[in-house]
RNA sequence: GGCCCGUUCGUCUAGCGGCCUAGGACACCGCCCUCUCAAGGCGGAGGCACGGGUUCGAACCCCGUACGGGCUACCA
């Protein structure tokens, strides 16, 4: 044993990593972060079926996108390996036999039918519904013969008569008691001789000196059974923390029809994994009344006792906020890092280009990050700067261009900006005059030149757009437009 | 049905017997700023599920009820 923390995050890769998962791996990294301990990745495959490779390996890159690393795992190896449970096969085998040479397991000869019938009958009656424990009686010569026979048979787990109600001490909950009156002999090995999943999480857990255990409360009540075969193998029972989950907004656990609930659904719509990982923190914890927070404070000030033990409500709208903060707070530099990739995706420029083009782009960048909560948004808010052929959006021509003096007012910014120095605030002292010299709202004047420069009435800032765009450019554009109204 | 957990503004939460006329954040509404959109500033509306106790005093402790959730598989 070892008086370390340690900690596992066992996924299992039937699919993608969800943001449920996600934070369950949040809190189990910044608890062994927090104290110095040891943070595992163990990968649940026991259901052959459904787990593929290319799963596990979009879980460890959800998972290293977030920023979260860990000590021991598939690809960091350790030496409480292999990290697959199903290559602990033999690990299992071996705990089974020291559970039958304690006579802490027996053989169930039980069908799955008499099974059901029972259980119906016991639930139409009301009470407990779990196994009647017929198998138990046999006689264990009697059991051997049988299963010398070659008589199909499962192995479940012998809840000790006396043991009393099982009290859990919950880093999250508090005591929570369990009568074992109400505890079943479950299933530890199936017929075909795989382990279930209870009793594979026990042994692995035991056999990797896994000092707390940090899931979902929908695991509360597995709780006790658990505890049941770690004591049966002479195992230390490992201190549990249960926190809520999360749900939609239907008050219903979250799925697809939520939306988008993988990890990388979020990052491929423009997400940081930085905002990501302080709202998912932040869903389910809380530091007191600091809403963003960086990755060394939540490792500095995480602390289990602080984790609600209610479900939260994933909120979308709190998330795209955050991720908003996150982009303001960056510097243009960075900004700029983050935004290429996806200007590179929409065929707006090339990296030669980007890195021909640096300053300008700097200067671009911190008029886009003020405007978007999501790096998607990035694109369709500069694409104006990188066409030869604008096209003029329909609803801002009809709405801007048609309206009575439109015509003059780009005129006359035609003519100041012939020769005007390009910078922002020349622009804008040269076009200030402009209202008042035609006798028209400045607004009018400002929306029709940002509509015939950027094709949209919503942009960024009009006398930067210009300047960006250039000179001759910007003049093409407005010679170019035609005001549906006459002058 | 049985066992277990939970319940503070629409949402995430602070609160751990007097500091609460219940605080913050998102969202919402209004005003300000303003070349659009944002951002920002100021202000507003909005909550202790219900009923009993215990106590001088309860959002906080106890008991019920209601509602929600989980488990009750040879799923994980």
């Amino acid at each position: 044993m070892t008086d370390t923390v340690r900690v596992r995050f066992a996924p299992s890769p039937t699919g993608h990593l969800h943001i449920g998962g996600a934070r369950t791996a949040i809190y189990n990294w910044a608890f062994a972060r927090h104290h110095g301990g040891s943070f595992v990745l163990r990968i649940d495959d026991t259901d052959k079926e459904r787990s593929t490779e290319e799963n596990t390996q979009a879980i460890l890159r959800a998972l290293r996108w977030l920023g979260l690393d860990w000590d021991e795992g598939p690809d960091a190896g350790g030496a409480y390996g292999p990290y697959h449970q199903t290559q602990r096969g033999g690990l299992y085998a071996e705990a089974l036999e020291t559970l039958k040479s304690n006579r802490r397991a027996y053989p169930c000869f039980c069908t799955p039918e008499t099974l059901d019938a029972k259980r119906e009958a016991a639930r139409a009656a009301g009470g407990f519904s779990g196994y009647d424990r017929t198998c138990r009686s046999i006689d264990p010569a009697d059991a051997n013969a049988r299963i010398d026979a070659g008589e199909p048979h499962v192995w479940r787990v012998k809840v000790p008569a006396d043991r009393g109600d099982i009290v859990l001490d919950d880093a999250i909950r508090g005591t929570v008691t369990f009568p074992s009156s109400a505890m079943d002999d479950f299933v530890l090995v199936r017929t075909d001789g795989s382990p279930t999943y209870m009793f594979a999480t026990v042994v692995d857990d035991w056999k990797m000196d896994i000092t707390h255990i940090i899931r979902g409360d929908d695991h509360l009540s597995n709780t006790p059974r658990q505890v049941v075969v770690f004591e049966a193998l002479g195992a230390t029972v490992p201190t549990f923390g249960h926190m809520g989950l999360i749900f939609g907004a239907d008050g219903k656990r979250l799925s697809k029809r939520h939306g988008a609930t993988s990890v990388e659904a979020y990052r491929d719509m423009g997400f940081l994994p930085e905002a990501l990982l302080n709202y998912l923190a932040l869903l389910g914890w809380s530091l007191d009344e600091t809403n963003v927070f960086d990755r060394a404070t939540l490792v500095e000030r995480f602390e289990l006792s602080r984790v609600s033990k209610n479900p939260a409500v994933w909120n979308p709208g709190k998330l795209e906020w955050m991720n908003g903060v996150y982009l303001r707070e960056m510097t243009a530099e960075e900004f700029l890092d983050r935004i290429l990739p996806w200007l590179y995706e929409a065929g707006l420029l090339t990296a030669a280009d980007a890195t021909a083009r640096r300053a300008w782009l700097l200067e671009l960048a911190p008029l886009v990050s003020e405007r978007i909560k999501s790096l998607d948004e990035v694109v369709g808010m500069v694409s104006f700067l990188f066409t030869d052929e604008l096209v003029i959006e329909e609803s801002a021509r009809e709405k801007v261009l048609a309206k009575e003096g439109a015509g003059r007012a780009l005129e006359a910014v035609a003519a100041v900006l012939a020769d005007v120095e390009m910078t922002p605030a020349a622009v804008e002292d040269a076009l200030r005059d402009i209202p008042d010299r035609l006798e028209l709202k400045p607004k009018l004047v400002f929306q029709a030149t940002r509509v015939a420069v950027t094709g949209s009435t919503v942009s960024p800032p009009l006398f930067e757009s210009i300047v960006l765009l250039g000179r001759d450019a910007a003049l093409a554009r407005i010679a170019a437009t035609q005001p549906l109204a006459t002058p």
